[in-house]
DNA sequence: TTGGAATGTCAACAAGACTGACATAAACTG
DNA sequence: CAGTTTATGTCAGTCTTGTTGACATTCCAA
């Protein structure tokens, strides 16, 4: 490997102060970090799909959909990063429940435009706001700084593509 | 609500500058930013699983035994959050495949103690190393302050009991 | 020594991802 | 206008990975 490692001995002058948090130890320190927070940021939302009968893949959907109203299929699948069909499954349930309609478009009528009905909403608002509360939760104990850095490393860890569609995001919701 | 969130327009004195990171907007962008970059931060040992006919879950397995050889199912448990019947399946696979090795205790026999062969360490390395060279490369873009942020937040943002195993599994790598 | 607790295994099932094949309708192109 | 491409939806089948239920073995304590 190519990498600073713990092999290479503290005070090694070549290394420096400076690249110390780049050690194997580091990034497997990190690597753990990123899998249990993962799984508590995902807790609190999980809890309320449950009792609705529905699953993360409903809750990706509704976020989305709530974030780009109009929205239509083929740009959910280009965010999502699944498959339509395994899509299809999660939209025909959420609008056969009320909480998503879908309307033909009307410059191009092969697509369907999606949104949130006022109970798709709700539900929403309801994940949102359990997750929102962790994550302000977090972000208060460590200050803006620290939410800056975390932030950088995110981007920093998207795939490019998806960095781009991340990026998008942000500029629609500014 | 009781947050901070855009309908109190900015210049507003009680929130002042040191709070505006703590929007909804900003929580929401904080979200996302988690959702892509858990993608990425899984896509290349994704990859290389798949090669194998292996499966997320085989990775973790592999991750955490290697992190704790000797340990048993019961200890892997805790740390992976699933049930023993689900973890059973992973390791019956692995184990037919000589990638780990299960024990039964000296001291109790109704335990087995799990270890990795050296199959199960290669792949283990060549998974760990695809993902390291990714935080890697983002530790590298944002410098080490970023990163020291990003940890807290990520420690801040696990559940307690989760935050206990991760700050052991730290302890045991020092 | 006997019954409960801990540990691990096997079987069956469900959610949600995948691929492949196909249908429909609309838009585009020569 | 005919043929092709695009957008979407659907059916069928498979795989991974989670779940519960039932059960065997082992340990320990009353």
């Amino acid at each position: 490997m190519d990498s600073p490692s713990l092999s290479h001995p503290l005070g090694h002058r070549a290394m420096g102060e400076t690249l110390l948090y780049l050690t194997d130890d580091q990034l497997r320190q990190g690597i753990e970090a990123m899998f249990f927070a993962y799984r508590g940021f995902t807790a609190d939302p999980d809890r309320i799909l449950e009792l609705h009968g529905y699953g993360r893949a409903h809750h990706r959907a509704l976020h989305f959909i709530n974030g780009a109203p109009g929205t239509n299929v083929n740009n959910l699948l280009q965010i999502l990063g699944v498959t339509k069909q395994s899509l299809n499954r999660v939209l025909r349930k959420l609008i056969a429940d009320g909480l998503v309609t879908s309307q033909v478009g009307q410059r191009d009528k092969r697509e369907r435009h999606l949104a949130l009905t006022e109970a798709g909403h709700a539900l929403e608002q309801k994940l949102s706001d359990a997750q929102r509360s962790r994550m302000r939760s977090a972000f208060r104990q460590v200050g803006p700084e620290a939410v800056a850095g975390f932030r950088k490393v995110l981007e920093a860890m998207m795939d490019p593509n998806m960095k781009t569609a991340y990026s998008q995001l942000r500029e629609d919701g500014a």
